[in-house]
DNA sequence: AATTTGTACGAACGATCGTACAGTTAGTTT
DNA sequence: AAACTAACTGTACGATCGTTCGTACAAATT
């Protein structure tokens, strides 16, 4: 029974809906949760500021639902395509790997959407922060049990993602600023000799 | 002569100024440079809204001179003190520690203020964007050349600079997302690993 | 066929944004 | 003392912000 009975007008809300929420996060990556606006964004779909507006209540429930999102985006593109390999260094190499490809290939026009908004809420307080931040510590913990998953590989855990994290978002933060691309050779050479070097230990 | 004639009004002038550019670059380090308002700004301080907006002629203008009030704050803080020690392994280690520090003690209310501007306008155009992206550059290189002063240091000067400033900006991020200021302790950690490792290559 | 439900629209609100300009005040120069 | 100058103020502007509300219309239910 694939053509379960659906309410038309359930379904137009909700491409509508995605419409507006995959648009919203192309331009949060760019400019920021902050700097969407209900109207441009109307505007630029070419559909009413109030038929936006309805959709979610509030500017802030806007921007949850951005983020919500570009969360699955991020899961589709990363994610999911690591945990489809078992566990060990092959899947941790995907997972770093397809974070380095799903930033090159601008998934989100303004690179990684997560560094973008994690950089403008982190001092801030409220529900999109704590919502960024708690996306923030889930990829953290599944890095780091990615990590524990790798057999012969007698290092800490937590000190190990911190550092390979820490190359894939400064490969994102200057291929970004500076139009660089070799930011990702960089990243992926030292992702390399990292692995490496905890492997041997 | 200490004492040298000074017309009064532009004395006062360049104190109301600076006043401003502190208060400025401290609301922009939480707040992002486009958080930044005239108004708000001169409520905060206790001004009229167009004595501020005298004081610069443009949002872009103020903008451009907030970014160039903290990188001398930023030079103050960090870099100075390195230049002060003959180059060499010591210059290079007090220049990084120098960085976590002035990111750790908060120097500004929201983390290092160029981490925040830099994902801010990292995907804009414009001329605000271009000089937070010149002052990016100058910070890479000095690191680089930090690095060549380090004798017995035969590794890829630019790859070794990508992998500290990404470990320095990575405890800033984790550190004021989460509040966890434990992620000073790892940037500390890899660091020295990682300088360790370069120099017995 | 009549009624309810859900999406989307248009107009308007108060607030705030960056900016403009004429006027006030205080220190400098003549 | 008069003329001038620079910092600062007060008021006002058009635009845009998030938000509210009444309405129109299509689809589903009765």
């Amino acid at each position: 029974m694939v053509g379960v009975k659906v309410d038309g007008r359930l379904e137009r809300g909700e491409q509508t809906r995605r419409q507006i929420l995959r648009r919203a996060a192309e331009i949060a990556s760019v400019e920021g949760l902050e700097g969407l606006s209900i109207g441009r964004l109307a505007t630029e779909l070419e559909v009413s500021k109030s038929g936006v507006f309805a959709h979610f209540g509030s500017k802030e429930e806007l921007q949850l639902a951005t983020v919500r999102a570009a969360a699955k985006i991020f899961v589709d593109e990363v994610v999911t395509p690591a945990l489809d390999v078992p566990p060990g260094r092959a899947r941790l190499e995907l997972l770093l790997e397809g974070w380095l490809s799903y930033s090159e290939r601008r998934t989100f026009p303004g690179g990684c959407f997560f560094y973008a908004v994690q950089a403008e809420f982190d001092a801030r307080h409220g529900r999109v922060r704590d919502a960024v931040a708690e996306y923030g510590r889930g990829w953290n913990t599944l890095v780091r049990e990615t990590i524990e998953g790798v057999p012969d590989l007698a290092v800490d855990a937590d000190q190990l993602a911190f550092e390979l994290i820490a190359f894939l978002e400064m490969a994102n933060a200057q291929s970004v600023l500076h139009d660089d691309p070799t930011a990702y050779t960089r990243a992926r050479t030292a992702v390399r000799s990292t692995l490496d070097r905890a492997v041997q230990a």
